[in-house]
Parts: C-alpha cells; structure tokens; sequence
DNA sequence: CTGAAAGCGCTAACAG
DNA sequence: CTGTTAGCGCTTTCAG
C-alpha cells in the first residue's frame, strides 16, 4: 500500500540504510550513481517518509510545538500578535523542514510533558506570564520566549524593544507640549513587557521636563470594551490629562471611542497614541497614531534562534536576550493640548 | 530517564499489555484492583504517553491537521477568519484529546503527502479553493473544508449560509431605497462563497424591485488598499451608485475611508455594508453595518464532524454539507440614499 | 481478566 | 561507499 524504504531497497538491490541515507541528504556516504537510482524508484514510487517512525527511531520529531496558555475558558488566546508569531514561525520552519504543533497549555507540567511525549525539537511559548517562565525546567530542548524578560537561563527571550517604545511614546506627548499625561495597561508583576513600556514611558516624560504628578496611570485590561470605558470617565476621573498612551492598540482604539462618545474629541480634546500598530490603527478616525513593533523581524529572530539551536544540539548556552527595534507611525490621534 | 511503560509493568508486576489498556481507558478488560495500582504508579513515575511510538504502531496519530494554501511569497495566509478556525478547533480537539498541526501547503500533493506521512487521524482544509478540493482524492481520513461548496464527496463543506447573507444584504440596501448598488469582491470561479454571496444579494435585489442595470457589481481584491482605491474612484466609475455591499469587512472599510477620502460620506452619500463582522467592525466611524458569521458555531461543527467520523472510522459516507445561519448587524454605514 | 510474541518504519552505531 | 545488527515504545493479535 504506501511504499517503504525497504521497497526502494529492493528494487534498488541496496540496503535500507543506504536509501535511508539518501533521501536524508547525508549523500556524501553515498555514491552519485546509487543516489540517483534511489532517488528516481522514490519519485516513481512515491515514497512519503513516516513520520512518526522517524521521530520514534531518531528521539526527535522535526516538530517544533507554539505553545500558549489558554484563558479561563479553556479556549486559545487568538490576538493579532499571537497570530504573527504562530503563522510567521511556521512559514520559516517550513523551509527548514520543521513543523508547527500548535498546542494550548491549560497547566504549566503540560509544557514538559509536550516536550517529552512528543519528542519536541523546539518549543516556543507565545503570551505566557514570566512568572510561569521562571518555574519551567527543562534542558533538553531549545525554548523561545516571546515577549518574555524572564532570568531563566534555560529560556531565550525575543521581545521588542518595549521600554524605548515607552520613551518613544513619552516624548512624542511632551515634545507636542502635554504637561498631564496617563499611561493604561492591564495590571502585571515585575519588569515585563508592561512594566517595561511604562517604566520607559514615565522616563522620556520627566526627562522632557514633566511634573512626576502630571505623569499617572491607570489599571485597564486590554480591549475595546475597558478602552472605552475608561475613555467614558476619562474627564471626569482624570480631569486634567490631555494625553494618554495605552499599551495596546485594542485598547486605544476603545479609548478613543470612548471619549468621542463621552463628547470629547481626539487629539482636540485629549490625545491618544498606542502599541503595536495592528491592520485596523489606520482605520479609524482619526488614524491611530502607535508604536510598531517589527513583527517580521521578530518572527525571524525566534525563527533563526530555535534553528540554530536545534543544530548545535541543546543545551542553550548563554544566549543574549534579543530585543527588535520599535518606531513611531504617526497617524493623527496626537496633537497639541487644549486650551 | 522518560518512564515507559515496561517501567510501570514491572513495578506493578503485570504485562506491558495491561498497563497500556489501563492507560488508554480499555478498562473494562481490567480488574479495578490492577487498574488503581498502575494509575497509582503511573502518576507517582510522571508517566508520559510516547506519540510518536503511539502513532507507529496504531497507525493513527491523534492529530488533526490544520492546512492552509500559502501565498506567493510562501508565507502562511492569516486572515481573522482562519484565526478563529484553527484556535478554535484546536480547542475542541485538545478536549478531545486530539492535536492540531498547522501546515501550510505550497503544493496539492503535499495535501496527501502530509496524511499518509504522519498517520492523520483528520484534516481541515481551511481557504482552499474549490477547483483545489475538487481534484483532492483521499479517503482515508475525514476531511472537512471550511467554506467549500466543492462537489468532492470525499470531503465535507462546513460554511455560513452565504446566499443567505447576501440576501440580508441586498435587502437591507433595497429597503433602505437604494435603486443602484454595487457588489464588490475577488475575482471568483463557479459558485463558491463569493459565488454565493452575489448570486444572494442580487437575487434580493430583483426581488425588492430593483432595475437588473442597478444591481452592478466590481472585482476588487480583499483588502483595506484595494477597497479605499476603489472608494476613491467610486463616484467617477459609477457616479449612480448609493450603496456599496463588499465581501470581506478589511474591503468594506477600505472603501469607506476612499469615499471619505474623496470627499463623500458615509452614509450620506454612500452607504456601505461589510460581510463577516470582524472586531474591527466598531472601530470605525461610522460603525460597519455588516454581515455577521457565527464562527464559534461554525467551528464547533466542523470540529465535531470531524470527531464524529473519527469515531466511525473513515469512509465518509455521504454527510450533508453545513451551512450555518448568518444575522445582519446594523452600526451605521447604512442610510437612505442621497437626494 | 491477563500475557507473549511480533512488528509498525525508521535510524544509530559500527563493521566491512 | 555499503551493509548488518539492534532497537525506539507502543499496540495488535491471539492464546490462555
């Protein structure tokens, strides 16, 4: 029924190994005129390599797992930026010849009990908390963090450059002359991604000469939904803040809405700028102005890492954290402050 | 090192054999005394089933593919729609104890390449075109295509009512007292979503009075660029045109900001209503009135198909196609027409 | 209710 | 450059 190796053996008048051998490029073992008959009985055959019996004689898959942790209803995390990741790591490991599991982690042992069953040859972890991060132990495969500023050594983190992206949004509000401004991000723990736009954020806007009073925040979870209820009692929770940089583009867009429902008007009334600069930022009015981060080159830096790991076998060695560049799209929702 | 079975048969001094009906849930075939002690020992050793060896010797891998046809540049297509399939599927498998693998596929072949290589127990074909399913032949596995209306009885068509909806559409523009509309979407062949959604709304149309010289209709590709091109040039192309009835919700907004753009308004001098009512549909201003597909249904349907033929082993048989219900939501982008 | 034998299709390791 | 020997960890089959 489906053809083996053994099949191309026979007909070949070689040994398994030999076509084994071929069909896995290690031809320098092997001599042109025999590597060209296996490879043509193959073809005329339509030899398909099984893969699990690679996996189980070889202790490696060539799969490479997208792990992400599912909410409370057990269902998938789908954001744009999870999206990027999963479908642009699958793209690069395509062509290497890896494949993408995708798999959602309902209880931390699950991420090493993935690894093993499935003999894994990579893993990336996609919006896990860093406080999970820090407990994983496992040594016996790459691990990719995105998104992550973990000190676990057995994990490489590749995130954007969150706290510049902060000083980015900072100055752009000072240098337009916003003196009260307010930072909305969900609530988080230690210096993560949040932490890290915010801590830059607050910097760039001291350094700019504002009041430590004039540079607030606000706990908001990300969506639309809390954007614009927060921009509903913006005015009258925060009554002198004319500017306010959101840590995600979902929520800046609620904000805005919300202001604009509240009878305010951006960036008349108060500015909004935000992050990521996902499809829909330019779609609303006025366009999103937002901190973009490099989403390509974010998804071919973990690429290139896993990859490169997987090679050289193992045990990650002290690998630098990688940090992508961000800059500012300047789209309308910024302006000067009222009055 | 990993425990293995054997391990656990040993120590419990039984047979490999027993222990892995206890570990499968072939219970009934053992004693509740022997079933307890090796539960208890499994979990003490940190037992992990081996897929790959799994896979081999059953012959089935508990993995459902997820193929999506990649791009010109061999990147995976990524659209909120495909999103939403794949991260949802992957939730009702994960429950099932099935896993998903996301594969995108640069050649038909690879199609059924892929199934035999790795033993797949089910695949979903998630934005393939007809003519491709049409020509696919395998039987081996259960094959469901979302929003197929492909003949191929090997596979099983899970989509919205698309006829339906573009009905909804031309309804409600006709209704409104719009005289001559347009429909704009991709470039399309034989009857298929597009196919559909035209023939629907046009259908309506006639139905409500309409003039056949006012239901006009524009190839356009599905894009936010492709649809403000299109709004620019509304109004010179097709100086009559009150209403606009766009495939895709990123179409439907990129021709309300060209129409802006240009000048016009929405609605008042045109109006305009999307199709799959994305998050984005609110973003803008106005709101999208649009067509709203219920993807949680839809998923769940093609999730339990699949399982359902899992279960009953191959061989399709000759399932009905599913067409889930759509509903209309109004925002905003719909009004009387001009004059 | 339990076990022994055989083998899934492939590759590592070494010998020639 | 090629072949042989041993499995990888699990399930199927059939016999107790």
């Amino acid at each position: 029924m489906t053809t083996r190796l053994s099949d191309i053996a026979d007909e070949a008048g070689v040994s398994v190994m030999t076509v084994s051998n071929v069909m896995n490029g290690k031809r320098a073992r092997v001599s042109p005129a025999t590597i060209e008959k296996v490879l043509g009985i193959a073809a005329r055959l339509g030899y398909v390599p099984n893969i699990p019996a690679r996996s189980l004689a070889a202790n490696s898959s060539h799969i490479v797992a997208a792990l992400v942790p599912v909410g409370e209803n057990n269902s998938l995390l789908v954001s744009p930026h999870t999206v990027a990741v999963v479908g642009g790591m699958e793209t690069h490991l395509r062509h290497h010849g890896y494949h993408v599991l995708l798999r959602g982690i309902e209880h931390e042992d699950q991420v090493a009990q993935t690894i093993r069953g499935w003999s894994l040859d990579g893993v990336v972890l996609v919006e896990f908390p860093d406080e999970q991060i820090d407990r994983l132990r496992v040594d016996t495969v790459p691990l990719v963090a995105i998104d992550s500023y973990s000190a676990n050594p057995r994990t490489i983190g590749v995130r954007s450059d969150d706290h510049g992206g902060g000083r980015l949004a900072g100055r752009r509000l000072a240098d337009a002359g916003h003196r009260s401004v307010l930072f909305a991000g969900p609530p988080y723990q230690g210096m993560g991604v949040v932490g890290q736009r915010w801590a830059g954020f607050r910097e760039a806007c001291l350094e700019a000469g504002l009041d430590p009073d004039g540079v607030g925040s606000v706990e908001v979870l990300t969506s639309f939904e809390d954007g614009r209820r927060l921009g509903l009692r913006l005015r009258r929770d925060h009554p002198g803040v004319t500017a306010v940089f959101a840590t995600a583009d979902h929520l800046a867009v609620g904000i805005m809405a919300g202001i604009v429902e509240a009878g305010g008007s951006v960036p008349g009334d108060v500015s909004v700028i935000g992050f990521d600069d996902l499809d829909f930022a330019r779609y609303t009015t006025p366009g999103l102005t937002t901190i973009a981060q490099n989403m390509p080159a974010k998804v071919a830096e973990a690429s290139r890492i896993i990859l490169d790991e997987i090679e050289r076998g193992a045990a990650a060695g002290d690998r630098e954290p990688v940090a992508l560049d961000v800059h500012l799209v300047e789209r309308g929702s910024v302006g000067p402050p009222r009055e």
